[in-house]
DNA sequence: TTGCTCCTCACGTCACGTGAGGTGGC
DNA sequence: TTGCTCCTCACGTCACGTGAGGTGGC
């Protein structure tokens, strides 16, 4: 059987291959109402664009910055939100998130310099007496 | 001693007392960088108005919607991202939150719905037999 | 002295991800 | 039949809030 039934919609196996995941979280994301999508006949789950794209970013606010599933929903809401009254794109928001992430990620290289540097003084120090 | 050491700035205990939230839960808040606030010289705490309005924000959304902290501060620094970029103002931002405390309340209030349901017809079925 | 403050360490609870085990349809 | 799907139940790990215990300054 292929594993593709409809243009551009894939199975779980798929995506859980795709972005690493395991598939048991896709239903868990499904369960919590994060992701909403498509069903076949034989009540097998159809991921189509929206909602790998609407997955990269559940992935992106979990895995990279650590927020749990409600605070990915009061973002994922608000982003819904500023892209309807406010006028604010989808390129304009995951630059945003990027950023966050390119924030925390320099948070922990000076977090690992101070490491570093603490153990070079403890060396320092254990050689010296 | 009073508890007011300048004007509009408020001890911990104060805090604590107010928002009914543990003094290490506050200093928690403080280690993890989501509040900053000024010490006296004999480093106490001193909690001004900006802070106890970033706080009462930090509240509604771990307490009112369960968002982590490190979702606290995603969407802390996204309020403060659309304030300076596009004129959101804190009235906006706030009557959104609330909007999903609300939304949250509604879910939780169909649940309950559902559940009294299911155990109404689990009744139904028992007294039947 | 009293009642606050500071700090560190440790525990309990819960959310979330993962896995096992058993089912059914193409 | 094979390899997928579906589901429920349960476990391990980690974050977060709370508490104890001991210190110091006004």
């Amino acid at each position: 059987m292929p594993r593709r039934k409809r243009e551009g919609f894939v199975m779980i196996s798929i995506v859980a291959e795709r972005y690493n995941i395991h598939p048991q979280t896709l239903r868990l994301y499904e369960r919590e109402d994060l992701i909403r999508h498509a069903r076949t006949g034989g009540n097998t789950r159809l991921y189509g664009p929206d909602e790998l794209k609407r997955l990269e970013m559940i992935l992106r606010l979990t895995r990279d910055l650590g927020v749990n599933l409600a605070g990915v929903e009061v973002i994922l809401n608000l982003h819904r939100r500023m892209q309807q009254e406010m006028d604010v794109d989808i390129d304009q928001w995951m630059s945003y998130i990027r950023q966050q992430v390119f924030d925390r990620r320099a948070g922990v290289e000076r977090e690992n310099a101070l490491v570093k540097a603490a153990s070079r003084e403890l060396q320092r120090i254990s050689t010296k007496k």
